[in-house]
Parts: structure tokens; C-alpha cells; sequence
DNA sequence: TATGAATGAGAGTTCATTCAT
DNA sequence: TATGAATGAACTCTCATTCAT
């Protein structure tokens, strides 16, 4: 109570409070995410979140701005998990190729083994709930799809090709097979333990699609063969 | 009015009134697809569907059970309509690798060209509704993909391959493409002027994908390059 | 059921039902009226309304948008009751003198007598629940307001005296009597037998008022100034 | 911190502390107050005050019982200014008449020019809100008026008439004319800068009102019969 | 068959008030 | 004293569904 003492007891106890509200912060929000993933968001009450939460509705109103803040909250915390895994992903690999494929397994287990409830809210929970809700959605698969196009761009252009738009095609569709892949065999059948030989069948078939589309975009003929093998080894 | 004339009379008018009754049945399906579509099917109440298909609200409960049968209503059809347009496009090629060829791009040109509102329905508005709706969604998907494994399937059986399972992950990772680049490049953004190039795009990626997952699966090793020239041609 | 009576039979019953249909508006809103005078506006749930008109709480959303709709709809009818009173009332009278004692007893007559509970409204209960709610009652008075400032430059003018602004605050001066009279007698105590002698009183009181002011605006002195002298020491 | 000086020390804290609280006590009111006349009473929260004022919602509740503690020391502070103001301009007029004239131009002036605010919340923000608040502000009215019942009153005596229940008719119409002229011109439209002319409008109506009442009470008749006879007219 | 007024359970949101620190 | 996170009862409004006509 001295002097001396009383900033560190009252930053200590600051601290610790701020701890504590971070906590129930995220209590609330994960209690929010296990209940959209299990009932569905607009079969889930703020009620249900409350109880599940052990807090009092009016507690989830003083965190949130409403329940539709939840699931942007819980947007934004998948918006920043893609984006850090695929930044970490993109720069652990040499080539381009060996970069594009770090990538597409980084992502499908970081979804698959570590959040499959943010797949979930991705792609199930938060469609057509309100026009915020869509943009937020949309920007993440933007954002996503523009760092896939540009990391295709880059394996293009190792071959002196550049076509933008056909990057920004094949990214799109690199996207759907990632997406329609792991809602299929993690939410309708849950086949997680074969993960393993799913995600290397999927990245077989998208180096040999890129392949394809390089050669068919190449303007001399079926690019030499020291090529292809850079690309395959 | 006489007698004799009755039982024709009536014959006629039951005629008539079985046109007319199916003729309401299809505006009222119709004018809820719009609605869905345009607004989402949460967002769409009962009210409007039966006012902007002039009828009253206890009509659209006389001919469909209650606003998810409408949905369910329309996934049939859309569940109809995809086998219908794959199996004809399957039939009409000669080689199995023409056969899928035809079947993508038919899928693309019928869902983009014709029918884009039952893609929004499928891919969007069906989703999270409930479980009845979520099984017909299911299983529309399922068949589908039935389908393409199936032809999958017969693709690597040339080629002395049997392998089910990977046959169904890339008949998968293939719907997930042709839906994303179709709900991208038509819901999304409206570029419905560029689907020539880009389904070639897409069916030259698929060819390559494939190509390459045959390699990857083939026990000897890199199969013959006259083998190829069969698939690319 | 034959064709002649077709017409006529719908005719019918579709003006029983627009009767019944405009019997229910009715209903629900003097129940509004009586429980917002009793209870008070905010005090007053829809649940009670529901309940005392018999009937139920989407019943009551169909025929009014929203709580504060049974509000503007009862100063709706007030306003229109105000005018037609005050507009019978000044075109009863022949002298601009006598039209304008009319009025004022006919105002109090019908608030006092007939409809208390619009006083209510209109006084107590209308305030402080919406910017809309606020703009119609502000309409309300002004447009009252409107006409008795141009009685009074009726009067002003037999005496060769034109004064748009004291006409003014002269009315609204009035107006404001009336009120507080009005909200005194009828509202806080309940002294409505003695309408009679406070209406003389009142108007007395406004006569006199209104010649004082005529004097004092009069350019030529039309008062002995003995009078004033009277009234002054 | 020694020991002498404790005690002094002490008595100057506690000073300070007393001063500290009645400052906190009343920035509280006024922030309350400014609030309720800008949003209206029920549309500010004890959060908006607890913010505006810079202090903690729990801080408010330290110093007032409730939400509408707030609007009740609010009418007290303005119950006490009205007596005074009251109290003052009577004490200073010779005539009885003088003093009625003193004391409603005090009136007007008081909370026209310094308390704007009290007459809102008089007026306008403590009506309906519940029956402790109405008891308190008829209280207000209640002795308002017995003041000015007793000086017209006064006034009648003058001339030998004795007439309680005039006086308090009377007294309230006056009543109601101030409130609603200055509610008219202060709060509906900032007229503010023209009170010297308003004011004079209504004392001179006022005074005109009150002879009449003079006049129609009085048994002999004082009046001459011609002047009657121009105003009928 | 067709109508559309009526229903009422249910959900989101607010906010005055409390209380542990 | 002062804080502000926590509480939860209360209230408005929605809308799928029903049913008498």
C-alpha cells in the first residue's frame, strides 16, 4: 500500500483482470464455434452459447455486438489462421513447386487435423446468414485465392509464361478441389485417418493439372524435357 | 348443361383443372427458386413467395408440405436434371476419356447456361438448412460423384489400374473444381462471356490431373508415351 | 351457387369480412388507447393488449406495424377530431368573437366529455416515445395552433389591426391554457362536473385577455385611461 | 506524515474528500440532466451518464438510489429554484399587481435565459415515467400554483371578492400559458432573443385576462356596459 | 380448391442493477 | 470510495403454420 508498491499491485491486478476478460473472450467464442459446428448457426441460441458458456446471455452481449459478431469474430480468427499458415508454408520451400505443394498439405492438415470446426463455419455455417457475414467470407477465399494465383504465376513463370488469367482460373479451381475434398471427408464422412493418403493423391493430381495447363499454354511445343523433370523431381 | 354433355363437360374441365393445378404447382416452385436465389431461403418468408406468385399463403401450404419441402421440391429437380444431363453427355462419347470430357463440359453449359439459379440452390441456399435437406443435398452429391468415380474408374482400368478409392477422392476433388469455378465465375463475378476458355482451361487441368494420378498409380514405371498419346487425343 | 348470385354472394360475404377485418383494427386499437392511458405507453407490453383485446400477439403485428404504429394511429385520429370539432365549431359562430368562444367550448366540451383518453394521449403519453411520435404530435399542435392564431387576426382585423406575431404568441398562449386546464381538471383530479363553470371561467378570462391585447396593440388610444388606472393601482 | 501533523492532515483530506464527493454528486446531476434533455430520459442508459460524467456505473449508483433518484433530486433542484425565484420577485413588487407582473417575468426569464433544461425535464422528460416522478412534479405544479392561486387571490380581495376556486382556475390557466409559451419558444423553436417582446404579449394579456374575471365576478357591475358592447360586437 | 386472417412459440437484444475486488 | 464486468428478467417483433369459410 506504500508508495512505492501501489503502480505494481495495481498493474498486477490490471493485468490479471485483463487476462480474465481475454479468457472469457475466448471461452465464449470457441463455446460459439463448437455449437455452430455441432447444431448449426441459426439452430444455436444465444441462450444455448450462455449455458454451454456458463455465462449469462447478457455476458455474451458484453463481449459481442451481437451473434452475428460472433461469427465474424470467428471469421477473422480463420482469416488469420489461413493466411499465417499459408505465409509459413509458401516460404519453407525452395521451388516454386516444392513452395505450391508445402502449401496445399499445410493447409489441408492445419483444417483437417487442427480446426476442422473453422473448415466447418467456413464453408457450412456462415453462408447466406447476412450480406457482413458474405463479404467477410468472400474476402478470405479472395485473399486465399490470390496468394494461390500468385504463387501459380510464379511457377508460370519459370517457364516464360504469363497469363494471368489463367492462373486466377486454376487457382479457383485448385481452391474448390481443396475446399470440396475436405468438406466431403471431414464433415459429411469423417475419414480423417486417411488423411494422409488423400492429401497425397490430391497434390498428385494438381501438379500433373499444372503441368498440363502449362504445357497447353506453352508456345513451343511440349516444353523440353529438362523442364518437365525440374518440375517432377 | 344437359345431360349428355355432363360427362364431357366434366372430362374437360377435369382435364382442364389438372393443367391448371399442375401449372400453379410449377409457378409456385419456380417463383420460391427466384426467391431463394435472390434473397436466400432463410431470408425468403412463406408471404412472399405466395405474393409474388399471386396466390394466397394457405395455396403454397396446399401444394407443398411446408417451406423445406419447397426446397426439397427443387433439389429433386436440380438431382434430375444433373443425371439427366451427364447421362446423356456419358452416352454420347466413344472413348472414355471423350465420354468424361463431354460430361464436364456438359455439366459446366447446363448448370452455367440453363440453369444457373439450381447451382445457387445446390451450392448455396440447401446448405445448414436442416437434416432432411442436408441428406437430399448428400445425395445428390453422392450420385454425382457415383457417377464420375465410376468413369473414373474405367479410365484407369484401361490402363490396368484398379484402385476405387482413389478413383472417388479425385472424382471428388473434380466436382469441388467444376463447382467452384462455376459458382465463382457466375454467381460470384458474372463472367458468363469467358466459359468457353475457361471450361477448356478446366477440362485441360482435369486431363493433366488425371494423367498424372495414372502415372503416380501405374506399378510400372511412367507408362509408355504411346499410352499418353491414346489419353491426349 | 349459379351465376346470377355468384357476385352477390361474395359481395356479401366480402363486406362481412372487410367489416369484421376494420371491427378488429378497431378493437385492438381502443384497447391500445384505454391501456396506454391507464397504464402508460411504456408501461403498456403488447402481451396486455394482446390479452385485453382477445387476441393474439402476431394478430395485433397484423394490423399494425409496430407498438409505436397504435400511437401515431390514435394521434391520427385525434388530430383528425381536433379539426373537425374546431372546424364546425368556428363555422357555427357569426361574429368573429362567437366563433372563437365556440371553438374553445367545443374543444373542451369534446376532449372533457367525450374523449379523456385522447387528451391523454396527446398530452402525457405521446411524449418522449420517438422522433416520429414527436413529429406528429408537434404536427398536431401546430396546425391547431395555426388556427386559432388566424381567429385571432380575424378579431385583430375588425379592429384595423394587423400583428401575424402576436396572433401568434397570443394562441399559443391560449393553447397552452387550454392544456394545462384540460391535463389539471381532468387528468390529475378528476373534477369533470364542474366543466362547466371552469369552461366560463376560462373563456371569460380569454376575453379579457384578448381585448388587452387589442388595446395595447391599438395605435389610437381606444381605452379610457381611467380603466387602466383602475386596474394598475 | 508526522505525528502533529496527522490530525490537521487529516481534517484538510477529509475536507477535500467532502468537497471531491458533492463535486462528483453534482457533475453526475448535470450530466444527467443534459442527457435527459438532449435523448430523452428513456433513451439514455446509466452507461451514457457513467461515460459523459467520466466515472464508473457503479460510481453513479454510489451516489443516487436509482435511475430515477436521478430525475428526482433533478425536480427537487428545480422545485427549490422555482420557489425562490418565485418568492423573490413577490417580495419585490409594492402592488399586488406589480408583484404578479415581477414574479412572471422572473418566472419566464429564470428558466428561459439560465435553466433551459429544468424546463425540459419539468415539462417534458418527467412525464409518464413513473408515479414517485408524477407525485413529485404535481407536487411542483401544486405549489406553483397555490403561490400564484394566493396572490390572485390577493389581487381579487382587492376589490372585495372572494372566490378560492377562480383564483385556483385562474392560476392554473396562467400556469399553463407560461409553460407552453415558453416550451413553444424555447424549446420547439430557439426564439429566445425576442423575450422582452413575448414576455410583454403575455402580461399584457394576462393582466387584460384577470380584469375580466375581475369584471365577471364582481356582484355590482363595474364595467361600463359600452366597452362589453364593442367586444360582443 | 383457394383464401388470408389468426396464431403463438421462440429468438435476439437491452439495460437497470449488483457485487466482488 | 470507486470500478466495471456480470447478471437475467423483460420486451418487441417474426414468421411458419393452421383452419374456418
Amino acid at each position: 500500500m506504500t508508495r512505492q508498491e501501489a503502480p505494481q499491485v495495481v498493474s498486477v491486478t490490471a493485468q490479471r483482470r485483463k487476462r480474465e476478460k481475454e479468457q472469457r473472450y475466448q471461452t465464449i467464442l470457441m463455446t460459439a464455434e463448437c455449437l455452430f459446428c455441432e447444431n448449426g448457426y441459426s439452430n444455436t441460441k444465444i441462450q444455448d452459447i450462455a449455458k454451454a458458456a456458463e455465462v449469462a446471455v447478457g455476458t455474451v452481449y458484453f463481449y459481442f455486438r451481437n451473434k452475428e459478431d460472433l461469427l465474424l469474430q470467428l471469421l477473422d480468427a480463420t482469416a488469420f489462421n489461413v493466411r499465417n499458415t499459408l505465409g509459413q508454408a509458401f516460404r519453407s520451400g525452395k521451388t516454386p513447386v516444392e513452395r505450391f505443394e508445402n502449401a496445399g498439405r499445410a493447409l489441408f492438415q492445419n483444417f483437417w487435423g487442427l480446426h476442422p470446426s473453422q473448415l466447418i463455419i467456413l464453408l457450412r455455417e456462415s453462408i447466406g446468414v447476412s450480406p457482413e457475414v458474405e463479404a467477410s467470407r468472400r474476402g478470405i477465399f479472395e485473399r486465399l485465392n490470390e496468394d494461390v494465383a500468385r504463387a501459380i504465376e510464379e511457377v508460370l513463370e519459370e517457364y516464360g509464361i504469363s497469363d494471368r488469367f489463367a492462373a486466377e482460373v486454376v487457382s479457383v479451381a485448385i481452391g474448390g478441389m481443396l475446399e470440396r475434398v475436405a468438406y466431403q471427408y471431414v464433415i459429411s464422412q469423417d475419414r480423417s485417418e486417411e488423411t494422409e493418403t488423400i492429401t497425397r493423391e490430391i497434390l498428385v493430381f494438381i501438379r500433373g493439372g499444372l503441368l498440363s495447363v502449362l504445357r497447353d499454354l506453352s508456345p513451343t511445343q511440349m516444353s523440353a524435357p529438362g523442364k518437365e523433370k525440374t518440375l517432377e523431381s
